[in-house]
DNA sequence: CCTTAATGATACCGTACAGTACGGTATCAT
DNA sequence: ATGATACCGTACTGTACGGTATCATTAAGG
């Protein structure tokens, strides 16, 4: 009646075969990833393959999702109540840096913008959990600590844009077209430097000497 | 001895068959193109794309880089040396969100990004030619006018982060993820909005009432 | 009109592709 | 022992691919 595993375990297979899928996936894209190659590389049988995951775009959705969820992962786990401002700032700015501009990220990036016309919903679904999610969360973040009195802002959305703006387009791009391939060395300097820059435009001015 | 052409023109059946290539490998992809689909589309004779293009990667670099002349000129031609400070922000900002955000720039960085890993150097010159240069001229430009007292910069590579982070990172996420598609409707109100944030941040401060 | 180079049409080559069929084996629960 | 279940191996289908070879057609220049 239960899904008793036969043999060793399904599931250890199918873990297998999505994690040889994503490295190829990764390197080749879509197009250019075959299913032979994965073979060759998995062992096994292309039957099991194809058992699992139904047909190459199965297998790519699936690889996808998957790595959506260990990437918005990564990006969950911050815990702020507590954090003065400045020490928050400097807690997500570093977070960011070191998942969006990890190799995997890029990779996976890469892959979903190169086939958003072929597959609108894997984009759309990238956005929504990743970018979208984050500027959302940070958003409100800034709201709290703007009601607070840690910070004062009139526009949290373009506040929202500048944060995440200066902390990683230029490096994202950079890594996008491969002009750079390591991930940030100065994780922390630059997550310090970005988190000064936001509080010295957003926050609590200290009283000006005649205010004393 | 000089090149005649012996039918109408050579180069016209060449402008041709990289016009629709063009297209083509925007829809499609480097793998996901066919040479078979393209010669559907331009009509003609395989032969006489291989005679002109040697092979599949040769004609994707030529497309690459006549895409990558057309749009670099686009930025070439923002002529600033008269304007104050504001109206050069403003036409500087509104060029790149015309240029980057439209349909067929966001193909072409889609279809570069996703063969990085395959044409390096595509990449590279990529980079090299568009947002390295933009970054590049940007900041001397703002060089130019701290020495001229219309600013006050201390680190003008900071700023130029700055600028371009706030003003494209968000619209080019959502454009590259395809959660929108459609090219920025009010241009210039961001453009402004953008030129008036950096002048309230860098800008040379009006005198307080004390020092009239 | 005749040469010559650019272009066309078509057939073709070898390879790889996505996906399927099928016979067989190992491992488990009963 | 038996019967599921999970998997392997291999051969296969039909299609499409990138690229070439062959030969005909076109049109301009002398």
């Amino acid at each position: 009646m239960s899904k008793v595993p036969a043999r060793a375990a399904s599931d250890t297979k199918r873990r297998h075969i999505l994690a040889v899928a994503t490295e190829l996936f990764l390197e080749r894209g879509f197009s250019g990833a075959s299913t032979t190659e994965l073979l060759r590389r998995t062992g096994g049988s292309k039957t099991t393959i194809y058992a699992y995951f139904g047909d190459k775009a199965g297998l790519f959705t699936a690889v996808i999702d998957e790595m959506l969820l260990d990437s918005v992962s990564l990006l969950k786990s911050l815990d702020l109540a507590e954090l003065p401002i400045r020490d928050a700032l400097v807690k997500i700015a570093g977070q960011y840096l070191k998942v969006v501009l990890s190799r995997r990220y890029l990779g996976l990036m890469r892959i979903v913008v190169a086939e958003v016309n072929r597959f609108p919903e894997i984009g759309e679904a990238f956005y929504a959990r990743g970018p979208g999610l984050s500027y959302e969360r940070f958003r409100t973040f800034l709201d709290e600590r703007t009601v607070n009195g840690e910070l004062v802002i009139a526009d949290t959305s373009r506040a929202t844009d500048l944060f995440f703006g200066t902390l990683l387009h230029r490096e994202l791009l950079e890594r996008l077209y491969g002009v750079k391939s390591a991930p940030l060395r100065n994780v922390s300097a630059v997550a310090s430097a970005v988190a000064d820059e936001f509080i010295e435009r957003y926050g609590v001015k200290p009283h000006s000497p005649r205010d004393s």
